[in-house]
DNA sequence: AATATTGTTCAGCA
DNA sequence: GTGCTGAACAATAT
């Protein structure tokens, strides 16, 4: 479930692991995972090359190169990285695999590899290219700007705040966190919500990613008021002691309590 | 053995 | 254009 706070944990995982360090050469397993080049290629271009910088944007993390030209990881559904050093450590499901001039390995790992690693020319053309939403956890991501996006929409709130194009990152699971601690009905349609209950997402959504990076997005360090540590239909709120309710919409399931967050 | 899961993209429809 | 729905993609868990 790689979203926003994910890949921001990975962000910070590959800066304290792999950041300034120099490439010997790539190993390939997976081609698949590789978009618009062979895996010839990509090693080709990537041997040699050093990690000048991170960024991310929603659930796309941007790692800077010697070269005018940037690496982009997205992380699918089940992707992650792994730093290790001995053969024996390499983790199942090793896709992509730089092996740095330290003697370390820094594997893509992605079991269900619907993750994508590719060769960019500039982030903010293929920001645009993907009409990609603003980042909703950057720090020039203001109130007025949420109010300003939300404008005008006339579907639910949970569908728009997971439109990549409206604001970048956020997926079903953390959708659900925002409404579920903003006590707000997921279905509720976004131009039926109070200036108050905007307000109310826009303050939770940023709390919510605070608290999950802090935790490292590690189930046992989440507040235990979270309700991503009870996704299971007919679990018991702990907010508010009410029932936890599982709904189908399409093809998603949607988490939310019955009591605090009725329609 | 059938179903759910997860993000993105795309197709079809109102 | 906007919003909604479902399918496809891959592989694993229950």
């Amino acid at each position: 479930m790689p979203e926003l706070p994910d890949v921001e944990v990975f962000r910070r995982y590959f800066n304290r692991t792999a950041l300034n360090k120099k490439m010997v050469d790539v190993d390939v397993p997976n081609e698949e995972i590789l978009e618009n080049m062979s895996s010839r290629s990509f090693q080709m271009r990537m041997k040699g090359e050093t990690f000048q910088a991170t960024h991310r944007h929603g659930k796309y993390l941007f790692i800077e190169l010697d070269r005018e030209e940037t690496l982009m990881m997205h992380f699918g559904m089940t992707g992650s990285l792994k730093y290790y050093k001995k053969e024996d450590e390499k983790p199942e499901h090793s896709r992509v695999i730089f092996n740095l001039s330290n003697g370390y390995k820094l594997s893509f790992v992605c079991p269900r590899k619907l993750a994508k690693i590719a060769l960019i020319e500039d982030e903010a053309d293929f920001i645009e290219k993907h009409e990609l939403g603003p980042d909703p956890y950057s720090d020039d991501f203001k109130w007025k700007d949420f109010k300003e996006i939300m404008s005008g929409k006339r579907g639910s709130i949970k569908t728009t705040l997971m439109d990549q194009k409206v604001l970048a990152g956020i997926g079903n699971v953390y959708s659900d966190e925002i409404l579920y601690h903003s006590k707000i009905y997921p279905f509720t349609k976004v131009d039926e919500l109070s200036e108050k209950e905007l307000k109310s997402v826009f303050e939770k959504m940023r709390w919510v990613f605070d608290k999950a990076i802090e935790a490292k997005v590690e189930e046992e360090n989440f507040p235990e008021n979270f309700l991503l540590l009870k996704r299971k239909d007919g679990e018991k709120c702990a907010l508010c002691g009410g029932k936890i309710k599982k709904e189908k919409y399409s093809g998603r399931s949607s988490y939310f309590c019955e009591s605090h967050q009725s329609k």
